[in-house]
DNA sequence: ACCTGAACACCGTTCAAGT
DNA sequence: ACCTGAACACCGTTCAAGT
């Protein structure tokens, strides 16, 4: 049985379950992944270039729900606001994927697409060409350190079934970090967009 | 020549050379680590417990040049500001190292004697506890997500004496971009001081 | 106490062989 | 075209042996 009459694998495939595994473990091996593909490692050669493609390719799924549908809403502040969370969102939600992000820093077209999205919308509120850099740099770097920190700190371990009750309580313990550090993020966004205001009309 | 008179090694002979590897290649190995310290791979576990402990051991170094001497200025954002510079221009100066540190988050003494420095500030600037934690994570957040950025583009390729001109045209360019890196947090640390007085002020 | 060298389990990647 | 299995170079870590 070399080649199946249908394909097992595919990029996207691959992708997803190298992120499963990741959401799960913190890391991923070509072993480990051709195991929950029940398939040989090499195989995967057959469809990617490499384990940094496959890294490429989780970014590319993590990123896959940014909405830039600001709404026309005609305020700025609105529409970076809704752009920032979405995209800080996307990062959180898969927060243990972010440490092998921060190695590669390959920009995927979905990625640079929030770039756009926002230098339009600095744009059109008067932002002049280096101001506007200077924005989005300053946005894109407090997205990233805040999706750092709610993932960081406490998934050093991990849940199943058997586990006690304190670990339970060590679990909820972490979720209200999740809650502090998504408190954290929206509070420092609204400074930023007041800070940002200040700069814009002055 | 088993066992010299004179331990050819130390942990911090080993974290120096391990940062040098970094800061040259982006990462390293323990035979690499080995053979620029004219030593077997095997000799190094009688210093440090593994490549986990070197990772901490290169923090403890590059945080080590954090200066907390706010100089009793009496202004709280003078002393954050300068706490917070120090911070990044210690990361900073490594950037290469940064991707390493972001999947141990395990926090080293010099590192939380940061976070002391930042709470008793704030404290005495009248913040309550709890924005005051929300602020020194605000602030945490935004310093590594900065550093990050200032990190990650353009430290592809590497120099060597054989460089060719447009090689340091490049370099040059590379170096813009950590001048980009600089004032966009120095631009985003002002504006969230700005944005922490309104909160504390009101 | 501290270095060496052999050894082990594991990793990412390649490639001939099969269908 | 796409999977398997053997193979390669490399990695982190351990451990007996030496002084």
């Amino acid at each position: 049985m070399a080649r199946p009459s249908k394909p097992k694998l595919s990029p996207d495939a691959i992708a997803a379950a190298a992120l499963a595994l990741v959401d799960k473990h913190g890391e991923f091996t070509l072993p480990q992944l051709a195991k929950a593909l029940s398939v040989t490692a090499s195989s995967i050669y057959n469809h990617v270039s490499g384990k940094d493609e496959i890294i490429e390719l989780m970014r590319g799924r993590a990123m896959s729900a940014i909405s830039l549908e600001g709404g026309a809403s005609g305020d700025w502040q609105q529409t970076v606001r809704q752009i920032a969370t979405s995209y800080w969102e996307s990062y959180s939600k898969h927060p243990r994927l972010i440490p092998l992000l921060t190695s590669h820093t390959v920009r995927n077209r979905t990625t640079l697409r929030v770039y756009d999205a926002l230098a339009e919308t600095l744009a059109q509120a008067g932002f002049p060409p280096a101001d506007r850099l200077q924005a989005i740099t300053i946005i894109d770097s407090f997205v990233l350190g805040s999706a750092l920190d709610a993932a960081a700190p406490e998934i050093v371990w991990e849940a199943d079934d058997a586990s006690s009750q304190e670990f339970k309580e060590a679990l909820d313990a972490g979720l209200q970090l999740q809650q502090r550090a998504r408190l954290a993020f929206h509070r420092g966004l609204e400074l930023i967009l007041l800070g940002l205001e200040d700069i814009r009309s002055n």
